[in-house]
DNA sequence: CAAAACAGTGGAGTTTAGTCAACGGTTTTG
DNA sequence: CAAAACCGTTGACTAAACTCCACTGTTTTG
């Protein structure tokens, strides 16, 4: 598919895309019709799409997913030894999410003594 | 407390409290002695640091934060109808701690696959 | 009491993750 | 077949969250 068409079915815009594709977190071939500039990005661009969405929301930063994305879809060994990578950033992300959830649970409390008490004398 | 007792004990910068400061995420008052232009900052300065890292982690801008401590801090209402603003943080948290779970799954099959399988022919 | 360590101020610089504008080609569509 | 919609490239720009620097004044310490 070309790139407009990504855009609308990933939500995201074209730069964002290019950027992304510079960035080497997806990939494109030149397109069937080799007549224009125009480049063919895979099906499974919304997946790895998703993906990188995933990892941001685990705050994990487009650098490291560069790396981590050939560790995530080709699970091939001895082309980088990056068991000790992966776990740092597994520690990384459990640690995250507790914060996060802490604070969540701040969230609801303080909104729960937002609703409860209308006591007001 | 001086702000580089709350450096060392928070593992912040000093530069990162000012900022902090500046942003209005914590307060500090002129400091005991007055002949000088040091401020002091309070003990509980370190548990809203903590909160501040929270928030972090689950992705909350300092401008939100901003208006969340506040909440979360002095639970009272009619300062504030923030409810719904509380909810929709609520829910924007627990959208990014799923897709944060998500990708922590993957991260660990990717390990695992890293590690099992050293059947190399 | 002098040197080292610490504090405040102001303003510039950095990194990350995009976003925008301008330009010239290419398809699509009415 | 012309206008509208789309594409790629280049390069500048932005917002958020810090970070650094230079300078001056204040405490602490050996």
């Amino acid at each position: 598919m070309r790139i407009g068409e990504l855009a609308r079915r990933s939500g995201l815009s074209r730069d964002t895309l290019r950027f992304y594709e510079r960035q080497g977190l997806i990939r494109s071939t030149p397109g069937p019709d080799a007549t224009n500039s125009y480049r063919d990005y895979p099906e499974d661009a919304l997946i790895t799409l998703e993906q990188i969405a995933d990892a941001q929301a685990a705050g994990i930063s487009i650098a490291d997913l560069t790396v981590l994305l050939g560790q995530l879809q080709a699970a091939d060994p001895d082309t980088f030894d990056g068991e000790a990578f992966l776990q740092d950033r597994i520690d990384e992300v459990e640690a995250r999410i507790a914060r996060a959830e802490r604070f969540l649970e701040g969230l609801k409390r303080a909104k729960a003594a937002l609703a409860a008490p209308p006591v007001r004398r």
